[in-house]
RNA sequence: GUGGCCAUAGCUCAGUUGGUUAGAGCGUCGGAUUGUGGUUCCGAAGGUCGGGGGUUCGAGACCCCUUGGUCACCCCA
């Protein structure tokens, strides 16, 4: 007999956890959909080359690679077989790939489905996500996106719209959060301001990592790229202004695309705000860079205060994303909630509402054969009125029975035995207090019903 | 992909410089109680010590490999 287990960075989950994980979905679902997006759903499979080559080399590396069916080897690139060269080999053995995340997806849906919708589109997806990751806190191999985005508008007021949603999403969830902006043009302008337009992927991975290494960190990382003493001065003279985002403009001045960049983040920040109720607040960071390198304007990030965990939620502007697919032109916006971190935080915050795992209200017992008979006509009355109740399945020991639905953790049990029968009365217990009475139909019903 | 720590009953963990038949608590099951759980008492079952190889008269313990967990790095939700 082998030994049950599931591959490492997945999970299994008990009816409490999915309980309060659909709990999560729910609220971040009515949100998007009170926003006016719509919901689709794409393959748990894309076909291999609509994801290679869109996260970078390190995301290719974390692709799962779906092995083909059939006789896959008498098809494989013997040249790379013979010489083992693994990456080589993978194009003739795996034409197939595990969904990365969510917006690759979807830009090929927009690319496929075109004619049938109408932009602006304003879609949400909640669905999981493979990445080959080695586990850690907070990091799984198999996870849940719950993401919403909008092709076919340059307007900022999707931006404010997604810093909206964000705000909504984590004050009904009860968590405290922190909404860092910044935008990908402002980027650009410190490495203009800088004279290093060469080296911005390099600065952006640098300073986005300030927070951690702390700004000497900084400057070694940027010198190890070959960054000159004196770029790295100017660029951290820049960090220097922090979250003072007027300051940050005057440094930027002479860079258009750097004043284009603040301009942006003005105006999503004044849009979201434009009724002065945001619950979080919304703060620029000059150091937010976010990997994903197809984002081109503001970048969002959320983190929840009060607790040592990676963000939870994340996204930005891009302006072409869709080229990969042929079909250029077309920009968008988009943020993504991480399901598991939320779970996570919020577990450790202990903010899920109490109810959410008491929803067991009652059971039926019965004593004897006909007593079960009796009990299940009861039972199957109460249920077409709309009452929440089940019974269990065979006259038992009564002992045993009783232990079932404590264990379950019900809150009424319902005894019918010969005595009942001939009373035409149900016994019920309260299993929290103990108290036990008699008591008709009508009068159980209304009990459960009130409940 | 790189590195640190860990793996003993269903769960949480003991287990002496390597030495007889590997233990405890909780949980499970049975009984005290044939119509009453949650409390109490009594009893029982439950282990290829993650897997493989090695050192040794002898390995749960020491060494190597491997799988998984965990934490950090890279990257990321």
């Amino acid at each position: 007999m082998m030994k049950p287990s599931i591959p490492k960075g997945t999970r299994d989950f008990l009816p409490e956890q999915s309980l309060k994980r659909a709990y999560i979905f729910d609220t971040i679902k009515a949100t998007f959909i009170k926003y006016g997006f719509q919901p689709i759903e794409t393959p748990a499979m894309e076909n291999l080359q609509v994801l290679t080559g869109k996260y970078g080399e390190e995301g290719d590396k974390l692709l799962f690679k779906v092995l083909n069916n059939g006789d896959f080897l008498s098809k494989a690139d013997s040249s790379a077989l013979e010489s083992k060269d693994s990456i080589a080999l993978i194009p003739s053995i795996s034409k197939r790939g595990l969904r990365y995340d969510l917006t690759v997806p979807f830009a090929r849906f927009v690319v496929m489905n075109r004619n049938d919708i109408q932009l602006p589109f304003k879609r949400y997806q909640i669905q999981p996500v493979w990445r080959a990751d080695r586990p850690q806190k907070g990091r799984y191999q198999e996870f849940y996106q719950c993401d919403a985005d909008v092709v076919g508008s340059e307007s900022l007021l999707y931006e404010a719209e997604l810093v909206q949603i964000y705000d909504e999403v984590f004050s009904a969830l009860g968590i405290e959060v922190t909404i860092s902006i910044n935008n990908r043009k402002v980027l650009s302008g410190i490495a203009e301001v800088a004279g290093i337009q060469d080296k911005f992927m390099d600065m952006t991975i640098a300073i986005d990592k300030l927070d951690k290494i702390g700004i000497e960190g900084v400057r070694n990382e940027m010198a190890a790229k070959g960054i000159e003493k004196e770029a790295i001065d100017t660029v951290v003279s820049i960090l220097d202004a922090g979250d003072d985002i007027d300051k940050i403009s005057e440094i930027l001045t002479s860079s258009e695309t750097g004043m284009k960049g603040v301009d942006e983040i003005k105006h999503a920040v004044n849009f979201a705000n434009i009724t002065n109720e945001l619950t979080t607040k919304v703060q620029f960071d000059p150091t937010l860079a976010r990997g994903l390198d197809y984002y081109t304007g503001c970048i969002l990030e959320v983190k929840a205060n009060h607790v040592q965990m990676g963000s939870i939620g994340g996204g930005g502007r891009y302006d072409d994303l869709t080229g990969a697919f042929g079909m250029d032109g077309i920009p968008g916006v988009g943020i993504s909630f991480g399901a598991e971190r939320i779970y996570d935080v919020m577990e450790e915050l202990g903010l899920f509402p109490k109810e959410l795992s008491q929803n067991k209200l009652a059971i039926f017992l019965s004593n004897d054969i006909e007593s079960l008979s009796t009990a299940f006509e009861w039972c199957t009355k109460l249920r077409r009125s709309g009452v929440h109740v089940d019974i269990y399945p065979e006259a038992a020991k009564m002992k045993k029975q009783f232990k079932y639905a404590n264990d379950c953790g019900f809150t009424f049990a319902l005894i019918i035995g010969e005595s009942e029968r001939k009373s035409g009365q149900v016994s019920v217990k309260n299993m929290t207090s103990g108290d036990q009475s008699q008591m008709s139909y009508d009068e159980l019903l209304q009990l459960l019903t009130a409940c």
